[in-house]
DNA sequence: GATTTTACGTA
DNA sequence: CGTACGTAAAATCT
């Protein structure tokens, strides 16, 4: 039996289409009245719109087994298009201002578009009954596969409140230039030029390039959301246009970005960055659109699109750009929607003191980041020959070892070959993930952990063997990297990467050498980076990093005052913590003794389980459920800052860290969302802590030739200088370090370590007079 | 050829 | 049932 449309009385605005009814929609006779139709009544709420109030129907009003004839899902079955035609009548006969299309299925329906990511949020026009308007947004039931998705509907359904108010489609009235000649494009470069402080301009600002060397193919320009300019440079590797025209071009690109007009970008840190590396200065970045999102909602997607589906009301563009004008309209269509979302985002960075405090943190990171991502770090060539001979020697000697046990080849990377081998071929017991939540489902695994585990139980040599291959293997993934022809590698800092204000390093697209990350290279390959020689002489690094700084600030927050004692003194915390778990003096804690106490430490601020120390201190699970016990027994205050935690949680879902930044929990509520809630405040605390230091140093003595900011391993800080310098700039290092925490009882100071050293693993103790 | 999964390195 | 990341190689999809 078919279910009934629900059509309120008078004449309603807002249609809402589904799929097709379910098992209990089918019951009841009515669309969305199961877990679905819960879930949409709440984002409803949300946006301001009375469910009541709206027409609910479903692209079909039956249960469908096949909606399509044809195996591209393109042609709709006889029974099916008889659907669509009711749903038509129905669109006709009630008129509503807008109609809103939940999921991909009735995207298609209603506007023939394909592929639901690049259409969320956007309206299109309705292609079932010409001259209507559809907003496209997920099914409910995407909801339940990603919580997230509740808090983006809720942001699309408060555009349809919008939407609702009038039929009519919202009018492009974007002019774009692809493409100009060079005088149209010089003129209007110069009008901008000599205009832009008169007429209050703000530039946005969007590069296309080719790789390999990032050469800017496109060049974005506009000082308003409705004309952009975009101009091409590069057509399949050859030049547009004449030398001196480009020069020209150039020229006065580079008088304008050189001026001191206000530029808006969108990841700023590529195209200024870019730039810089092609010789040309950005004087006055104002505003960078992504760092603002992050800002603002770190959790939420920050791609143009996402944001321009979120804050404006263009259609979508992102599934464009095949042919080469398309790639100019694209681009400028980038730059328009640039310049288009800086306005509300301007608003909301500066609605909240918070909000704006983090954004200018971020922003004065830019120049920083890209520095150290254009220097790069240097590679002693024959420090990696020898590691590289070395380590493959013994992934060799260790394949043959296998091969030779197990009289057969197979590939030790692949984890399907293993499964076959360990769990059918020597019949071992069967190894399962670990999984995050006891919803997941049980997947078999060939991981380390697994490994140690059947090794521990069985003590076959095949697993040993397998253990030291895996870690060859990783080695020489690192080692055998890629080097620019000046023996650099180079990562681009992510000042957006995380969720916490850390930053993430990734491979640059500008210098595309090196392993990408900078910030996971094995410690015991290290040797092979040095510090850069500067005039002919070799500089050593200087490595400052924050002393236990996540627990310190912990022991701060929770007010342990044993631990807080501790770090006062400059004990050793770990001892202190095994002093305290095993009720015995510090003097007599063994080193085992210690190794438990730093783990237990460290695993207890995450919330970790016994499970997690089990296998960190390879111990037995009820050892270390009692090591546990014993450490939160003489640990209350954690348990208690954790549940004062979800409390906060609960109003609001928005935690602030003492640094002022802000982060709005979108997971599932649960477990998970806990524990991430617990890990924001240390993390992210000591990561912006350790940005702002970095950035102090950097703009203090960025014009001193004889020094110059390496590396940023989220709580140290590497710098090069001269030996005989080692101590200066060690002290004027700490003076940018030595920065406080202000928590409600105390100014917190978190303490710093030094070393030095000629290359990265090598590294001794410094030490320095702290003022 | 593009996308997803598995495994593993760092703080 | 530690979180936060990025990458290589294998596996899988189209």
């Amino acid at each position: 039996m078919p279910i009934k449309t629900i059509i309120p009385p008078g004449s309603p605005k807002i249609m809402l289409v589904g799929e097709a009814p379910g098992e209990v929609e089918e019951a009841y006779g009515a669309p969305f009245v199961g877990s679905d139709g819960t879930t949409l009544k709440k984002i409803l709420t949300q946006a301001g719109i009375f469910y009541g109030d709206c027409i609910i129907t479903n692209c079909s009003n039956r249960r469908m087994r096949t909606f399509y004839a044809d195996k591209k899902r393109l042609v709709p079955s006889a029974e099916f298009s008889q659907e669509i035609e009711r749903l038509r009548q129905e669109i006709i006969s009630t008129s509503p201002n807008i109609i809103v299309a939940l999921g991909a299925l009735a995207m298609y329906v209603l506007t023939g578009n394909e592929g639901i990511d690049n259409f969320r949020g956007t309206i299109a026009p309705c292609t079932l009954v010409p001259g209507k308007k559809v907003l496209i947004t997920q099914h409910p039931k995407a909801v339940h596969f990603d919580y997230q998705l509740f808090y983006i509907m809720t942001m699309d359904f408060r555009k349809v409140a919008h939407e609702a108010l009038s039929p009519t489609l919202p009018v492009e009235n974007r002019t774009l230039c692809v493409a100009p000649r060079k005088q149209e494009a010089v003129e209007y470069l110069s009008y901008l030029y000599h205009n832009w402080e008169k007429e209050d301009l703000k530039l946005a600002i969007d590069l296309e390039h080719v790789t390999p060397g990032a050469h800017i193919s496109w060049f974005g320009i506009t000082h308003s959301s409705t004309y952009a300019m975009s101009i091409e440079f590069i057509q399949k590797r050859l030049p547009t246009f004449p030398e001196m025209d480009e020069v020209e071009l150039w020229h006065w690109i580079g008088l304008l970005i050189g001026s001191g007009v206000p530029l808006i970008f969108h990841n700023g840190s590529y195209d200024v960055i870019n730039l810089w590396d092609k010789g040309l200065w950005c004087k006055n970045v104002h505003f960078d659109t992504i760092i603002a999102a992050h800002a603002v909602w770190p959790e939420f997607p920050r791609t143009l699109g996402f944001l321009s589906s979120i804050l404006l009301n263009v259609p979508a563009w992102k599934h464009t750009s095949g042919s080469q004008y398309e790639k100019g309209e694209y681009n400028a269509a980038d730059v328009a929607n640039t310049r288009a979302i800086y306005e509300p985002l301007y608003q909301i960075v500066n609605s909240d003191d918070n909000y704006k405090l983090i954004f200018d943190q971020e922003m004065s990171q830019i120049e920083l980041a890209g520095f150290m991502q254009l220097q790069g770090i240097n590679v002693n060539l024959e420090a990696r020959d020898k590691l590289l001979t070395e380590y493959t020697t013994k992934k060799n000697e260790i394949e043959t070892g296998l091969n030779t046990i197990l009289k057969k080849n197979i590939n030790f990377s692949s984890p399907k070959q293993l499964q076959e081998l360990l769990y059918v071929d020597l019949g071992l017991p069967t190894q399962f993930k670990r999984r995050k939540s006891a919803d997941d489902p049980r997947k078999i695994t060939t991981d380390a952990d697994a490994l140690d585990k059947l090794f521990a139980e069985t003590q076959h040599p095949v697993l040993k063997l397998l253990l030291e291959h895996r870690k060859y293997t990783k080695l020489l993934q690192f080692i055998s990297t890629s080097v620019s022809p000046s023996n650099t590698v180079h990562t681009s800092y992510n000042i957006c990467g995380t969720d916490t204000g850390r930053w993430s390093s990734s491979a640059s697209i500008i210098l595309d050498y090196g392993p990408g990350n900078l910030q996971n290279i094995e410690r015991t390959i290290r040797d092979m980076y040095v510090p850069p020689t500067i005039g002919g002489r070799k500089t050593c690094w200087v490595q400052a990093d924050y002393i236990g700084a996540e627990a310190h600030l912990v022991a701060n927050v929770i007010l342990d005052n044993k631990l807080m004692a501790a770090f006062d003194n400059g004990e050793d915390i770990h001892k202190a913590t095994a002093s305290f778990m095993f009720g015995i003096p510090v003097e007599e804690v063994t080193k085992d003794q210690r190794t438990v106490g730093k783990t237990i430490r460290h695993a207890t601020n995450y919330s970790a389980g016994p499970g997690v120390i089990q296998r960190k201190l390879k111990i037995p699970i009820k050892l270390a459920k009692e090591y546990l016990t014993r450490f939160l027994n003489a640990t209350p205050q954690l348990q208690l800052w954790h549940e004062k935690l979800r409390q906060e949680l609960q109003n609001g879902r928005i935690l602030t860290t003492p640094l002022g930044r802000k982060r709005v929990f979108m997971a599932r509520w649960g477990d998970q969302l806990f524990r991430s809630a617990y890990a924001f405040i240390p993390q992210s605390t000591i990561g912006d802590l350790l940005n702002i230091s970095f950035v102090d140093f950097y703009e203090r003595y960025k014009d001193f030739p004889n020094v110059g900011c390496s590396i940023q391993l989220h709580d140290a800080i590497y710098i090069w200088c001269f030996e005989e310098e080692k101590e200066y700039w060690a002290e004027k290092l700490y003076e940018s370090m030595h920065r406080p925490i202000h928590l409600p009882h105390t100014d917190l100071y978190i303490g710093v370590d030094f070393k030095w050293g000629y290359d990265w693993k090598n590294m001794d103790k410094l030490e320095i007079n702290k003022r």
